[in-house]
DNA sequence: GTGACCTTAACGACGCGTAATTGTGG
DNA sequence: GCCACAATTACGCGTCGTTAAGGTCA
């Protein structure tokens, strides 16, 4: 069994920081000096063991490797910074957006049922009693 | 009178290429063979003369000074490109969003009013009318 | 014919990734 | 005591702004 040594797999998506710099490196593909840069210009934030050595989550190997795809589309690392957060922005607007959408959806399908269930069938007398109203 | 000369005054928000490179260099501070390349890389796009003499426009001119702010910040040509085209997509969706709220607010305020219009001055019978209808 | 424009090339400064050095911790 | 980590420094390469050289249009 794999896991009869008592250690349990973190899986995919786990912020559980398991990778030492050599390891993360490897896994992005990058050269460890490579992620040291990245870390003082404020890229990723790996966490710190006791005695001082970095440790990688997967989603900073998943980030790193976001950061690799950007710098080879020709961006430099202040401008990998502004698009990650440019970018985060834009997933948030988009999401408020289909939200005020479905709100509006579903608000106008709720007004068209209860028109139906509660007014059409008394259409008719509200017509005539409107004309009523009117010849007051 | 200044325009006595038969010329009129294009106006700040006119789409009209009046400068040439230099002037539109110096109007932004900066090198005009600095303008011939944001054009080579595509940042910025001055209408041709009949013989191939760059004209800018005042719009091209605040572009010009919004690369320069860019790349101040740190960014280069690459992000700035980017950046801008994301600024774009951001000034869309915040105007959408905007757009979809004001329209839900608007029609929930158009129901609002046409009940209480139409259906308050009725809302006895109507209650008389539906628990009739439930007896059926 | 004199400038200001055009293009291409060269130069220097800076950013970034890699490698080397020295020290420290597991 | 050994290997991998940490931090700093040095090197090579590419980008960017400026300058220079040679040709063309107003």
């Amino acid at each position: 069994m794999l896991e009869s040594n008592g250690y349990l797999d973190p899986g995919k998506g786990s912020l559980k920081a398991v990778y030492v710099i050599s390891v993360a490196a490897e896994l992005a593909g990058m050269h460890p000096q490579t992620l040291r840069i990245y870390e003082r210009k404020g890229l990723v934030d790996p966490i710190r063991t006791g005695g001082g050595s970095r440790r990688y989550s997967e989603e900073d190997v998943q980030k790193l490797r976001k950061i690799q795809e950007l710098t080879n589309s020709g961006l430099n690392l202040e401008g990998v910074k502004k698009f990650i957060e440019m970018e985060n922005e834009i997933a948030s607007l988009r999401s408020q957006l289909a939200a005020a959408k479905e709100e509006l959806k579903r608000y106008s399908e709720e007004v068209e049922r209860q028109y139906k269930r509660e007014l059409v069938p008394f259409s008719h007398t509200l017509t005539v009693l409107k004309s009523f109203q009117r010849q007051k």
